[in-house]
DNA sequence: GCGACAG
DNA sequence: ATCTTGTCGC
């Protein structure tokens, strides 16, 4: 049940904006500089057609006894696309850091395609340049599948950002396809509201302070909406569930990004395109 | 110098 | 992210 493309990291990746390639070799400075001008490039506003009620999965999938099968018959064949991508790594005491690269495509609520790729890593993780590490791994994954994404749902941060081009920012730019991130912690940014013991559905906007460089954080005027917080599970009588960290990463607004992401998810904690990625992931791990 | 930092 | 059993609380 696990069809699935494996290119090699030699295999030139398919993107409609090569200058921005994510090139691993790149100095830290020409990375830093690469993203500012990814930011510039890319679009915090809606253009695309998607309708939260349209991509909303209301059953979570069930995963105790394995992933469940693609069915690219099933379900409304005119419903939008949305692909969930996310890495698991593979850490041989002897060889190299590979990254194994999933991505998931759900449309009308039932998964229709899996793809992965397994990749070799070249740089370590550094806060902020988490895309120079993960994007093209992330990419021949995107490259492994038949169906065109008209959403990408990217496990990082997308416009909550230093320089306001995360992972979700960049890849989104580079397919130039409406992209949001999605992030268990914050990188940066300010909750406008603690975001302690908030139940289920809450949300608050993240703005930008003064570690966003791309933004102007002045007295007088509010900073800008860079994401929000998303509480998208919580328990009755505790509060120990941490939110989401919700972030446009191209072609979207922040406040649909939240819209999308809670359309999105099924009762758990992470939206099920990414929740399936993960699971995707650590399954082509094992058997690899 | 101190702090803070997606996966 | 990853190394990992039991275990506290829905």
């Amino acid at each position: 049940m696990a069809p699935a493309g494996n290119p090699s990291r030699d295999d030139p990746v398919t993107v409609d904006r090569p200058e921005f390639l994510p090139d691993p070799a790149l100095s830290r400075t020409e990375m830093e500089s690469l993203q500012r001008e990814l930011a510039a490039a890319a679009t915090f506003t809606d253009d695309h057609d998607l309708d939260p009620a349209t991509v909303a999965i209301d059953e979570p999938a069930d995963l105790t006894d394995g992933l469940p099968p693609a069915r690219p018959e099933f379900g409304d064949p005119d419903a939008p696309i949305v692909v969930g991508v996310d890495q698991a790594f593979l850490t041989p005491s002897d060889g190299e850091d590979r990254a194994v690269s999933a991505a998931v495509a759900i449309r009308d609520g039932a998964v229709i395609e899996y793809a992965s790729a397994t990749t070799p890593l070249s740089i370590p993780y550094v806060p902020g340049l988490l895309a120079f590490r993960e994007g093209e791994p992330m990419l021949a994954a995107l490259d492994a599948l038949d169906v065109e994404p008209d959403l990408l749902v990217c496990d990082g941060s997308g416009r909550i950002h230093f320089r306001e081009a995360g992972v979700a920012t960049h890849v989104g730019v580079l397919r130039d396809v409406p992209s949001v991130g999605v992030a268990k912690s914050l990188l940066c940014g300010a909750p406008d509201d603690s975001t302690n013991e908030r139940p289920a559905g809450w949300r608050t906007p993240v703005r930008a302070d003064a570690s966003v460089e791309t933004a102007d954080v002045d007295t007088d005027t509010a900073a800008p909406v860079i994401g929000h917080a998303y509480q998208s599970r919580q328990y009755p009588n505790s509060r120990r569930v941490n939110p989401l960290y919700v972030s446009p990463g191209h072609r979207v607004a922040a406040e649909t990004a939240a819209d999308l992401v809670e359309a999105l998810c099924a009762g758990y904690k992470l939206p099920e395109p990414t929740r399936l990625a993960d699971a995707y992931a650590d399954a082509v791990k094992r058997d690899a």
